[in-house]
DNA sequence: AAAATTAATGCAAACGATTGCACAGGAGGG
DNA sequence: CCCTCCTGTGCAATCGTTTGCATTAATTTT
């Protein structure tokens, strides 16, 4: 029983046709009418009916957002950049999870596209992106933050990640440390990937052979750094600094190290990705590099944007953030 | 272009409601036909247009979740509640933040309302609730999680804010401590106001006389945390023992602390609100009463569903979680 | 004063799906 | 052999907007 333009001409006593421009703000309506019809609609407390509207316009004024999780503190900023930049142009954002994996990322994808979406902004959860290419492909643009997809070129908003971890672990080693453990996200993602190369690359530049049982991968959460963390410290020649490639990795590991490693304050070194609200807490962590999250966030919406409004140009795009620098003492 | 009924029925020689029929699985079909259909319907890739089918169905599968901040690990973990319950009946969630401000919310109502959601999860940004009233008032329904608002009676869920927190101070008592600092929530906030209700209700059980300088309300955010532990360290005779409404301010708090009083790690206590992931991190915080933050989601996204589907027994109702206790050793 | 232009509004189709009703043809009952 | 009853399918209206085109009245031009 919400009102329509139909309750308004019936009101009004004019036809469905002028009620919807009046409301439009077509300027060729006389003035009377105009004041009519806005009073009469104002004060039956008309609402546009934008699933009628869209279906007209083929147009939602709705994009999608996946990503792996949504408690994440790091997609979540990413949202927020999304959010706010879009709404500013009318949009609205319908968020899904992938919950890390493929099948729920597709599903997500599906319905997306059902719900007919303007455009859809993806962190994807794995490399594959043959289910988004199939989906979507040419209809409605796609932009990926913080990890590209095989099989699937387009546009992408990243961070400089490689030349990051590049500068992390060069510091270290410029300090005289030579033995740094690397502690890694998934191996399949864009952003792990990257990160390794910059350790590699400052190990080689530096002249330090790599030290294969250095070097572990996890899956970006908590859990994973707490193990790796463990693992490293129960080796028989522990090393003393680490590289830890993302944030929650970095929670795990401290907390591995407030358990187990009290005492040890002084002696180990952490560098890494990333700094949230909690980061100052942190014991063992010097210095991070951290994203300009909601920056990917707004920067990502805006291409979306363009896309959206039909700009080809330099297609497709990728675009990459530099990394602040934070030092915790 | 997206393929439709229309061209399923031109390429099968069928007509557009005989194709209808078949893929929404209508058994007056002949199985002829509908394998025919489903066949052309799948090589075509057919994806029905649920903007279509909303406008006739009067129903969009969509329900809207509003909350104060969507980087907000909190609120997220509620919306995963929310998200992962309605997902299963087929429904999709839109995430709207209010940004702590009444007018960005009653804006993402309008929104909502106007996309025809089915209906609303609310975590109100205040008490203020006619806004939210007037744009749903019957026509949907609405569920609110962790507050209430005034002038507007619907359903929520909600914690036993006040039974927790006067466990929580009454333990302190127990153990002979008599100056608890409080350190608030923003007051016009129900779970600030019921938290609040417990610390008194635990000095007045234990006979203690209110001491108004030690009671600070901040605004459940970090900086606000930080700010009051500060004062409250900086008294002529500070206080010892704090009890600290959330978890975003016992995060500034900590901080504080970290970087001023180190060295009181043994003397000062600290209880409070909610475990998350870089809680144990925490130095000077012994006890907590966790939410059940999933758990409620899940519930008001139950609520939701059954109010959408026209149940309307007990309404409103109002359901309560009891906490989980978490020691910090 | 007739013709041409402009201004204000209405008609009706369209977007893509769903669904009540009608209808054709075949089966079964009397 | 006619009447009734299924079975399978199509017709057409409908949901609430938008918008090209037609229409009418008023105004300007010549």
């Amino acid at each position: 029983m919400p009102v329509t333009l139909k309750d308004i001409a019936k009101k009004t006593g004019v036809s469905v046709s002028t009620v919807s421009r009046v409301l439009s703000g077509d300027k060729a309506i006389s003035v009377q009418t105009q004041q009519t019809v806005r009073k009469a609609a104002k004060k039956m407390g008309y609402r546009v009916n934008t699933v009628a509207r869209s279906l007209k316009m083929n147009r939602t004024y709705t994009v999608g957002f996946v990503c792996p999780e949504i408690t994440n503190e790091f997609f979540m900023k990413i949202a927020k950049g999304v959010e706010q930049e879009l709404k500013q142009s009318g949009y609205s954002v319908i968020i899904c999870t992938s919950n890390e994996n493929v099948e729920d990322e597709a599903r997500s994808l599906r319905i997306l596209r059902e719900k007919c979406v303007d455009g859809m902004i993806i962190i994807p959860c794995s490399n594959e992106g043959m289910h988004i290419k199939e989906l979507f492909g040419d209809s409605c643009p796609v932009v990926l933050a913080d990890r590209l997809v095989d099989d699937f070129k387009t546009d992408a908003v990243l961070v400089n990640n490689e030349a990051a971890s590049f500068d992390l672990v060069d510091g270290l080693i410029k300090k005289g440390k030579k033995r740094i453990a690397f502690l890694g996200g998934n191996e399949l993602i864009t952003s792990a990937k990257e990160r390794f190369s910059g350790y590699l690359k400052a190990l080689k530049e530096n002249n330090i052979a790599v030290e294969p049982e250095l070097i572990r991968f996890g899956d970006f959460y908590l859990q994973s750094g707490y193990d790796i963390m463990k693992d490293f410290c129960e080796m028989k020649n522990p090393p003393k600094e680490f590289f830890i490639s993302n944030y929650f990795m970095q929670v795990g590991a401290e907390r591995y190290l407030q358990e187990y490693q009290k005492n040890k304050e002084d002696e180990l070194t952490i560098v890494g990705f990333d700094n949230m609200d909690a980061s100052p807490l942190f014991r063992f962590t010097e210095r991070t590099a951290v994203q300009p999250m909601v920056a990917i966030g707004t920067e990502a919406a805006r291409l979306l944007h363009r896309r959206i409004e039909g700009d080809k140009e330099a297609f497709p795009l990728i675009s990459r953030f530099d990394v602040d620098w934070n030092v915790n003492d």
